[in-house]
DNA sequence: CGGATTTGACCTGCGC
DNA sequence: GCGCAGGTCAAATCCG
């Protein structure tokens, strides 16, 4: 018996859909991984910290260095013990993009770029220019593991105000740290599950719409579901976006101390 | 022409 | 003491 054509193409697509699901879920894997070895990593080092009583985590770890070299724990050490008066943030740009501009609301002179070990993105040193004297500085380096982000180190305090025409006001050393991963919206942030809140929802009202009555049959219906659900976690990007900051979340909401 | 950027040289701290 | 790596200096160059 030949199964009919519009039932072979079905299965094509369905197949062509499920080859893609999986090469998204092969790629969430590999990001859950290294978030995972990142985790790992700080734990270790927050809780050597903790036992050796040096002063409380700083905020350099609040930014969770996620470029730094992962193959020695003793490049983890000096970060936590960052300047009290130090930050760090992630900054999201053009890959392309090797400017290392970054609109914070103030004024800097480059003054030195360096090629570090440990990252093939070249460093750039920065001075605050927009009051003399200020002895801010800012280091900017790309990051080595996603090349989206730019990763600056603030160090020192200015002497001034920001002037707001030249940009947006990125934490400076001086204010109050806050924890922040550039490019995750921070309602995503806040709440990781909206975002699945919200394609529920929106399936629920087409399904209602679409089918009008709620008497088809069940199997229809859930594979009907399924379809749409495949699509839209297919289509979206921003799904990948909201389940890594669920991971990052889970991660900070319920830290373990290292078994080993 | 003056200010900003580039880039090689130099300085400093740290580990071996 | 030596070598390495990160940070800074300053002369040369660029650009508006």
């Amino acid at each position: 018996m030949d199964v009919p054509s519009s039932v072979k193409d079905k299965a094509e697509g369905v197949e062509a859909e499920l080859e893609q699901l999986q090469k998204e879920n092969a790629a969430l894997r590999l990001m859950l991984q290294v978030m995972r070895n990142k985790y790992k990593m700080l734990s270790e080092a927050y809780f050597r910290e903790s036992n050796s009583q040096v002063p409380t985590i700083c905020r350099g770890l609040t930014r969770f260095d996620l470029c730094e070299d992962q193959h020695s724990h003793k490049n983890i050490i000096p970060q936590l013990q960052l300047a009290a008066n130090s930050s760090q943030v992630f900054v999201e740009t053009e890959p392309r993009d090797e400017s290392h501009i970054v609109k914070d609301g103030f004024q800097w002179r480059k003054y030195g770029q360096k090629v570090t070990k440990h990252n093939p993105f070249p460093r750039a040193y920065f001075r605050c220019s927009m009051a003399p004297g200020c002895p801010v500085k800012k280091k900017v380096q790309r990051c080595m593991e996603d090349k989206n982000f730019l990763m600056v180190t603030y160090e020192g305090q200015h002497n001034h105000e920001v002037n707001p025409s030249i940009g947006q006001s990125l934490p400076s050393p001086s204010s109050s740290a806050t924890t922040s991963i550039s490019g995750f919206p921070n309602s995503v942030l806040d709440n990781p599950l909206r975002y699945a809140i919200d394609l529920d929802l929106n399936l629920s009202s087409e399904n209602s719409s679409g089918n009008g009555n709620g008497n088809d049959d069940d199997y229809n219906n859930k594979r009907s579901m399924e379809d749409h659900i495949a699509a839209s976690l297919a289509k979206d990007p921003s799904f990948t976006l909201a389940l890594a900051a669920a991971v990052a979340r889970s991660f900070t909401e319920h830290p373990k101390p290292p078994t080993n």
